[in-house]
RNA sequence: GGAGGGAUGCCCGAGUGGCUAAAGGGGGCGGGCUGUAAACCCGCUGGCUCACGCCUACGUAGGUUCGAAUCCUACUCCCUCCA
């Protein structure tokens, strides 16, 4: 069974969310015996989070269930700096504006993650600008800088790397993880957290962190670390045809990320249950028992509890209904794109690469008819034999719209207005 | 500040006057096999027309030439070494 006393790390252990802790014993008492506050830092460098963030999303989600408090530190100020982790080149930086508005509208995923509020285990949200740019160079340097060594700080892998590679590493990001582990020491104070998360590339910039704390103030503090995770064939998470998978709705739709998820490896389905569902362990383990084509009923509930927690199970539900109606009854679903056409337009008949690019599936003329020349365009769910193969009222179903689809997955609907 | 080297398509990377819309690889898309999986095999992968053809593209701006990604000039950015 497992050693752990508390919840919080039990869960974390068990479902495979640890990597790394600093000190997992004094941990789990500190858990068992009162309430952690802990944070994770996020980027502000795209208007939505994708899926590679999800698994620290879910992190503060297990750590509210278990009875603790999580803190999202947006940030606001890093990111004006930019993390050199995982970079091989420096990033574009962005202006203060652009990082504001981004910083909006990822507010709302949490929202739909954890329960905010003034309580004592609700979340939190705060912005590390609120403290970096109001700090005073001589004055930093000399209350915090004298506790880094540089020396050290080469020996961490995302400096090392750059520097191996003869990448230019600037000044300015070099002083990250210098800002990142005083967002530790600022959030230790203000509202006494003494653990950050973060992904197992972050360990460095964590530990420093934490290093910092102890030493300026005496206090102890914690980190620790969630797996990278790639798929069973060895690809980085979080991107499909449509490129990568926001969370944010108006990014990605419901339906397209019920897809992504439906989609997910054999391999990967029970891993993924685990850590991005709030399924039982029992249930899981139920779900592990099906095996060849049983194994798509796994990914069904996958794809289904994952969008439900991410976007409402209407949502979710309704998702689940038009891939049930789109690949199992051969029908049309409600949520998949649809898209308006002239009705004059069909009268008069249009081209069927037209179609295609009006229906939004391919992005240019060419890339349409190349589709098509391949084998992979069809209408009503019947190939396209000819790239100027017209589309008229004819083809209008009963419900006024047409089916237009790119492969075997890729649907939209054109609706004659 | 001085001396060299470099900038190529989504990415990496060949190409040093015409045969180059540009090798090769990756990625992506489609087809086949399947279970809306993986692995594997095949095809496609700048735009417009798609039959010829036209346009855009090899850091930016000019120039030489019948003809330039390839030669020349200036500029921008990057790298290495020296001070």
């Amino acid at each position: 069974m497992n050693k752990y006393k508390s919840d919080f790390i039990k869960t974390v252990t068990e479902r495979g969310y640890l990597h790394q802790c600093t000190d997992i014993d004094a941990l789990d008492d500190r858990a068992k015996s009162g309430i952690v506050s802990a944070y994770i830092g996020f980027d502000c460098t795209a208007p939505s989070l994708h899926v590679g963030s999800l698994l620290p999303i879910m992190m503060l989600r297990i750590l509210q269930q278990s009875g603790h408090k999580p803190i999202v530190l947006m940030g606001g100020g890093t990111t004006m700096v930019g993390d050199p982790s995982g970079k091989d080149e420096s990033r574009q930086l962005l202006d203060e504006k652009a990082i504001n508005s981004n910083m909006e509208s990822i507010k709302e995923i949490f929202s739909r993650f954890l329960k905010f509020g003034d309580g004592p285990t609700d979340a939190v949200m705060i912005n590390n600008a609120d403290w970096l740019t109001e700090l005073n160079y001589i004055e930093f340097l000399r209350d915090y800088g004298k506790h880094f060594s540089v020396n050290r700080m080469l020996s961490f892998d995302s400096v090392k790397l750059r520097l191996e590679r003869e990448q230019t590493l600037s000044f300015l990001e070099f002083n990250y993880m210098i800002l990142q582990a005083y967002d530790f020491l600022e959030l230790n104070r203000r509202t006494n957290c003494v653990l950050q998360m973060g992904g197992s590339d972050q360990w460095g910039n964590i530990v420093n962190g934490v290093e910092l704390t102890r030493r300026v103030d005496a206090k102890e503090a914690f980190g620790l670390t969630t797996p990278l995770l790639t798929t069973s064939s060895g690809a980085k998470m979080g991107k499909t045809a449509a490129g990568a998978v926001w969370l944010n709705a108006d990014m990605l739709s419901p339906y397209d990320y019920w897809q992504y998820w439906r989609n997910t490896e054999d391999g990967d389905v029970v891993r993924f249950l685990k850590l991005f569902t709030d399924l039982s362990l029992e249930e899981i383990s139920e779900l592990e028992k099906l095996s060849g084509a049983e194994i798509n009923e796994a990914k069904k509930k996958l794809a289904f509890e994952a969008t439900r927690m991410a976007h409402g199970i209407d949502a979710a539900n309704g998702a689940a209904e038009t891939a049930k109606q789109t690949f199992e009854e051969g029908k049309l679903g409600d949520d998949l794109p649809s898209f308006d056409i002239p009705r004059s337009d069909l009268e008069s008949g249009i081209q069927a690469f037209d179609a295609l690019c009006r229906a939004g599936l391919c992005s240019s003329n060419g890339e349409a008819r190349r589709l098509i020349k391949g084998g992979g365009g069809r209408v009503n769910d019947k190939q396209i034999k000819s790239e100027t193969e017209t589309i008229t009222v004819s083809d209008l179903n009963p419900d006024g719209v047409i089916k237009l689809s790119s492969g075997k997955k890729r649907h939209a609907l054109l609706r004659a207005v």
